[in-house]
DNA sequence: AAACAGGCCTAAA
DNA sequence: TTTAGGCCTGTT
């Protein structure tokens, strides 16, 4: 096990040591949607600001950012802190989970911002990828902030005061269907503090879950992405019909525990997922 | 071109 | 408590 290490480059900062670390998997696990190839790397907004990160041999290239500015963002978001090596080896003692733990090695649970992950999931129901990537484009072109990155323009997700105090109709640029409504419920809960998301990483996951529960158009599947991929809650384990079919078709029909996977489900989940994803696993 | 999509809500048993 | 149908919009 190699140490972590992450030092000045002419170019930015660089991340070297990094085991279980691959972008490319992360960015195609389904769990982000504002990231996108960007010449040898990819460009994404983060909290506010766009970054450009660029894969290295045991690591990556934080473009343009200071060691402090990496460290402070970068380790949290891409989970940098947890030892993956011990969670594969562990969950690896299940054949199946061997097999998708080592085709999905460099896969990373994101912690990303709670209140962009309530929309996005919200914005996921009965929709495919390319389709929610650009409602969230533009949801973020109308109503976020612009932001200048070497002579172009991208744009902050919205606010949930902004978002709040919309119509459905002025939301009807974004095309969001049916989820127009849900997605106003969510914002005016945040905005006016009925939904305290800053609680999501806090609470024990069910009663974090509960919460989310209370939004319209949130059910378990998307309570659940919203609680690992916003929150840091590995115990949450969505189950959507990519699962529903690996778990039919790698566990039969007895009836499925996830606790089968101990303490760190979701990461279990990220590599099930991928795996079913990658190869058209069908039921 | 009809069916379906990374669900959820509501109504009805 | 479980189940069916509807839902915007786009794609296959």
């Amino acid at each position: 096990m190699i140490a972590m290490e992450i030092r000045e480059h002419p170019q930015g900062a660089q991340v070297c040591g990094l085991e279980h670390f691959n972008l490319e998997q992360i960015f195609d696990s389904g769990q982000c949607f504002r990231w996108q190839a960007d010449g040898d790397g990819y460009l994404g907004v983060v909290n506010g600001s766009v970054l450009r990160v660029v894969p290295q041999a045991d690591g990556f290239l934080a473009d343009g950012l200071t060691v402090r500015q990496c460290r402070e963002q970068l380790i949290p978001y891409f989970d940098l802190e947890r030892d993956y090596c011990a969670i594969c080896e562990s969950l690896s003692r299940d054949p199946v989970m061997a097999r998708a733990s080592a085709f999905g090695s460099g896969l990373r649970i994101l912690r990303q911002d709670p209140w962009e992950m309530v929309i996005t999931f919200i914005l996921s129901a009965a929709n495919h990828i390319p389709r929610i990537k650009g409602i969230i484009e533009r949801l973020c072109a109308a109503y976020g902030s612009p932001i200048s990155y070497r002579r172009e323009t991208y744009y902050s997700f919205p606010r949930a005061e902004t978002l709040a105090a919309l119509t459905p109709q002025e939301l009807s640029c974004i095309r969001a269907g049916f989820r127009t409504d849900y997605l106003l419920d969510a914002a005016r809960r945040v905005a006016d503090g009925r939904l305290d998301l800053s609680l999501l990483a806090q609470l024990p996951y069910p009663e974090a879950k509960r919460l989310l529960l209370e939004i319209k158009g949130v059910g378990v599947k998307v309570a659940d992405c919203i609680l690992l991929f916003g929150a840091g809650q590995m115990e949450a384990f969505p189950i959507d019909t990519w699962m529903k079919k690996a778990i039919s078709h790698f566990y039969g029909s007895a009836p499925f525990d996830p606790a089968r996977f101990g303490t760190h489900q979701g990461i279990a989940q990220q590599y099930l997922f991928y795996y079913a994803r990658e190869h058209k696993i069908a039921g």
